[in-house]
DNA sequence: GCGACAG
DNA sequence: ATCTTGTCGC
């Protein structure tokens, strides 16, 4: 898959990265996604034991069919350290390495991290989404910010995550009795659009199958780190 | 100053 | 994220 060419470099003080989204995050769009979506991407990261190199795998999920249609590996050397964020500057260059690999542009992507609720905005899933100029979207296992309810107990249902006034997300209910994610918008798609992606996705799990395809496909070449 | 804090 | 076994529950 074509990627444009780089627009900002990754090697930066947290305060700089910190500068670079707040001039990024005006570049997001909040758009109606195309439906009806066919292929969606789900992508994670897995870590050596000391923690100095990592590997991204993106699996590209048909949602007509239930199958992989494609998957793609890339590692790297870690480059920056986990601060909250700031994950983008440490996770997004192996994603996109491994994104570049794919043969057909997926129709969304669906990261394992935040979008648009973020302090400033610019969560992952919208980072990369402005970088590739694609549909993605936020799906997190925990809280970034925001202040929510408990969502009903009905799959499907969820309650808003707000910042003050601002609704920055929704705190998706994806199966009974387990926790919920955090949904929010990436880049060109709606937060409806969003939550109806993650639901189409959901199986079995508490997690779509892309991302939790992705989570097993980079879990087993967590020994091979080259 | 204290607590919170995606992966 | 990663380090780690068994164990409670459906």
């Amino acid at each position: 898959m074509r990627i444009p060419r780089a627009i900002h470099r990754w090697s930066l003080t947290p305060r700089q990265a910190i500068a670079l989204q707040q001039r990024l995050r005006g570049r997001v769009r909040v758009e109606p996604l195309v439906w009806p979506v066919r292929r969606v991407a789900g992508a994670d990261m897995a870590f050596s034991p000391d923690g100095r190199r990592c590997v991204a795998g993106v699996v590209v999920y048909d949602l007509q069919t239930h199958e992989v249609v494609e998957q793609a590996l890339a590692w790297r050397d870690v480059r920056f350290p986990y601060v909250p964020g700031l994950l983008s500057f440490r996770e997004a260059p192996a994603v996109l390495a491994a994104v570049r690999k794919l043969k057909i542009p997926p129709d969304a992507f669906i990261l394992d991290a935040q979008g648009y609720s973020h302090p400033r905005r610019l969560g992952l899933a919208s980072h990369v989404g402005l970088l590739m100029e694609s549909p993605t979207v936020g799906c997190a296992k925990s809280r970034l910010c925001g202040t929510h309810d408990d969502p009903p107990a009905w799959p499907g249902t969820f309650a808003p995550l707000r910042d003050g006034d601002e609704v920055i997300g929704a705190v998706l209910r994806t199966r009974p009795g387990v926790k919920p994610v955090y949904v929010s918008v990436g880049h060109r798609v709606t937060l409806d659009d969003a939550v109806r992606l993650v639901m189409t996705c959901v199986t079995r799990y508490r997690v779509c199958e892309p991302t939790r395809l992705a989570h097993q496909l980079v879990t087993r070449h967590r020994g091979d780190m080259d």
